[in-house]
DNA sequence: AGCACGCCGACT
DNA sequence: GTCGGCGTGCTC
């Protein structure tokens, strides 16, 4: 449950030899509720308060190991969060409650033991003369089963049983056909447990490629920073091969007979990068993350508590909290990807940082790596607290795309903008699908246009439960709420001055898609972003469509900027530079720049530079000038001087205190209140509170307070003053249904 | 979170 | 006289 803190529990005495650390147990909670809990801790200090007794115990074997309660609770103290949401967060549900998981069953189909014999047999076929369905299933399991060429005396082929799935697939007949032979006793039906993670793929160390020089240079060089780093920052430009490193790293790890944690941001583990590493590992190898399902995800946990657990997990967020024997590696790919850090809900917790815990506990050694690193990574790479390697040639000599940027105020002055296309972008794109080569079009905004407007009045559609502006959606005809996901139709005329002109304002990825639909009619168009590819398989086959060059033109949101490789895209089109740039965060350049270096990344094929073309109001602008010059050492010390001007990290930690409720002076009220007490100990180290940009979502208004603190401060302190605070606060009876969290190092 | 308790207004 | 609405407080 989400709550601060363990409970204390009597161990009954027939109970006691078998209550050990990490086991499930039985008990008593509340007036009248039972709930299973997890053994953290044994003793035999009797505690100031009743307690009640333990009822039962639901394992034999722990479940949970040491260390990862180590963890757990490093987690809880650190992101401020209750300990009972980061055990919520690590364990699979099935694993959480009593009877949640249950072993998945096959049914198996064996010959009766009286029909053994051959006359047996023929009696038994002769009886089925009249019912044809039965006799074809009864024939069909025999060859299947082997038992059609085993004669009475000489057993030189042993029977085999057959599962109900195969012989229903090869008789193709019903399961009310199959049933009625085991009615007649003919065959018997028997449940067989199976494992849903069955992979028996043997693995091939030696499918892994050779490194090419650049690579091997580097792969000295992580081993050679590890003697004296814990942690290591691998920079290595897009498409120069981080994979193969990671891969030759993961093998050396194996062969010290350790284990690696590999984590990706869940957008990018694909079945590409799941499939190559399959190939080398086989079933040495698990995945884990959230589109597995829980029942499968109980299994690999409880494998990895096994005495032969997976040698290397792949997985997204959530795998940093899994049980780890023997761990020797963890490597954290794409580090600066934002969606490492758990938004919602709490434990808003960075994987990486947790991960680099994880690897410190183990005594384990982590390799982050990336082509954009985020300020943080960066600043501790360079002021020597990680090892740096830099791997700055792509993967066979491919060339870093050529940037052109495009002042798109101009054009439109001069109206020679087509919808959200410059006649330079129309040029390339013609120019590359008359060569057969492929362009992506990258434009973060989902939806057809951003919000609706009266063409009267000005009117503009809302959210009745969040200050937000609607954005239109074509294709279901709907305006839809992207913070509480609300739908509402489409109004016919303004409900304001009773207009009916309503236009679109901005661009969405739909309408680009329209737009290009319009212009090249002859173009094989494909759309990703949330709407297209929510579920895994969609996602996969417009990957899949786009690889094997069914479709021509990508236009999507940021998805199409992860971990994805093309090898005919020549073309790469950022419609608006400053919809990224203009964001009210004071991440929103390093975003921006990363996002737009990503992207372009994509662009180049062997033997031929790539080309962006990147669309502007602010060609001036000095990210959109670094991005074109691809320099990311001014880049970065242009950030990391603002930073530090600014307190910010990674000169200073943040901590952001959120309040919601449904009335806003009451928000109000208890965001100022804590907000002078925080003041009073913490002086200009606290600001706010302020509106945040989206004020109100799902009818919950909401205040903000930030926290800058300088390095060096002792944030245990920090933390505790916070929780003091907020008991404080809590105390006070008309703030007691303000809800209350903290976003410690927000993204 | 989830539940019980208790205080109020609206019904047979 | 009782049902059920929701605010409040507690869970070893």
């Amino acid at each position: 449950m989400p709550l601060e803190g363990t409970f204390t529990y009597s161990v009954p005495a027939h109970l006691c030899s078998s209550v050990v650390f990490g086991i499930r147990v039985i008990v008593p909670f509340g007036k009248s509720k039972t709930y299973v809990a997890v053994v953290v801790a044994q003793h035999d200090n009797a505690p100031d308060f009743d307690v009640k007794d333990i009822l039962d115990v639901v394992d034999d074997q722990p479940v949970v190991m040491p260390l990862q309660w180590r963890l757990w609770s490093w987690v809880a103290d650190y992101y401020i969060a209750p300990l009972g949401n980061v055990y919520k967060a690590a364990m699979p549900a099935g694993l959480k409650a009593e009877d949640g998981y249950r072993p998945k069953m096959e049914t198996w189909l064996t010959l009766a033991d009286n029909l053994r014999h051959d006359q047996a047999l023929h009696l038994c076929l002769d009886s089925l003369k009249r019912s044809k369905a039965q006799l074809g299933v009864m024939n069909t399991f025999l060859e299947m089963s082997h038992w059609d060429t085993i004669d009475g005396s000489r057993c030189e082929v042993t029977p085999v049983d057959v599962t109900r799935e195969e012989l229903t697939n090869e008789a193709r007949c019903s399961t009310t056909v199959l049933k009625a032979l085991v009615d007649k006793g003919f065959l018997v039906a028997y449940e067989r447990e199976v494992a849903r993670i069955n992979i028996s793929q043997e693995p091939h160390l030696e499918r892994a490629k050779r490194l090419s020089v650049a690579q091997q240079e580097a792969y000295n060089q992580v081993l050679f920073q590890w003697l004296r780093k814990n942690v290591v920052l691998l920079h290595g430009v897009t498409s120069s091969g981080k994979t193969e490193i990671y891969i030759h790293l993961i093998i050396r790890a194996l062969q010290e007979k350790k284990q690696v944690l590999y984590l990706l941001p869940e957008i990018a583990l694909t079945v590409q990068i799941m499939q190559r590493l399959r190939s080398i590992f086989g079933d040495r190898l698990g995945i884990y993350h959230s589109k597995y399902s829980d029942a499968e995800r109980v299994e690999i946990w409880k494998k990895q508590m096994s005495g032969h657990p997976y040698d290397i997990i792949l997985g997204a967020r959530s795998a940093v909290l899994l049980p780890f024997q023997n761990l020797g590696l963890v490597i954290v790919d794409e580090e600066h990807e934002s969606s490492f850090k758990q938004q919602d809900p709490s434990p808003r917790y960075h994987a990486r940082s947790v991960a680099i815990m994880l690897a410190h506990m183990t005594g384990a050694k982590t390799l982050l790596g990336s082509a954009t690193p985020s300020a943080e990574s960066y600043h501790n790479a360079s002021t020597g607290k990680y090892g740096l390697v830099r791997l700055t040639t792509r993967y066979a000599d491919l060339q870093m795309p050529k940037v052109l940027v495009v002042d798109i105020k101009d054009l439109q002055r001069r109206k020679m903008m087509v919808g959200p296309f410059s006649p330079t972008l129309m040029e390339k794109v013609n120019g590359a699908l008359a060569a057969k080569e492929q362009v992506i079009l990258f434009q973060n905004r989902r939806g057809f246009a951003p919000m609706i407007e009266c063409r009267t009045c000005g009117w503009v559609p809302k959210c009745q439960n969040c200050d937000v502006s609607l954005t239109y959606h074509m294709y279901q005809n709907v305006l839809t709420c992207h913070y509480c996901g609300y739908t509402y139709r489409v109004p016919d005329k303004c409900p304001n001055c009773e207009g009916t002109e309503l236009k679109s304002v901005g661009y969405g990825t739909e309408k680009v898609e329209e737009n290009i639909r319009h212009l090249l009619p002859n173009s094989r168009i494909a759309r990703m972003d949330l709407d297209t590819a929510r579920t895994r398989s969609a996602y996969e086959r417009i990957i899949d469509d786009f690889s094997a060059g069914r479709t021509n033109v990508l236009i999507g949101t940021q998805m199409v900027t992860k971990g994805l490789d093309f090898d005919k895209v020549s073309v790469v089109g950022i419609l608006q530079a400053d919809n990224m740039l203009n964001v009210p965060d004071f991440r929103a350049y390093e975003q921006a720049f990363a996002m737009m270096a990503q992207v372009s990344g994509r662009a180049g094929r062997k033997g031929k530079q790539g080309l962006v073309v990147l669309q502007t109001k602010n060609p001036g602008h000095h990210v959109i000038q670094q991005v074109a010059a691809n320099d990311l050492d001014t880049f970065y010390a242009d950030l990391l001087e603002e930073r530090k001007a600014f307190h910010y990290p990674p000169f200073y930690h943040l901590i952001y205190v959120y309040f919601l409720h449904g009335k806003d002076d009451i928000v109000n009220a208890a965001a100022s209140y804590l907000g002078a007490m925080l003041r009073h100990w913490f002086g200009t180290r606290v600001l706010g509170p302020d509106k945040p940009a989206v004020a109100r979502v799902k009818t919950q208004h909401i205040r903000k307070l930030v926290l800058k603190l300088e390095q060096g401060i002792d944030l245990p302190k920090v933390r505790q003053y916070l929780r003091v605070a907020q008991k404080q606060m809590e105390a006070e009876k008309r703030f007691s249904t303000v809800q209350m969290y903290y976003d410690v190092d927000p993204q």
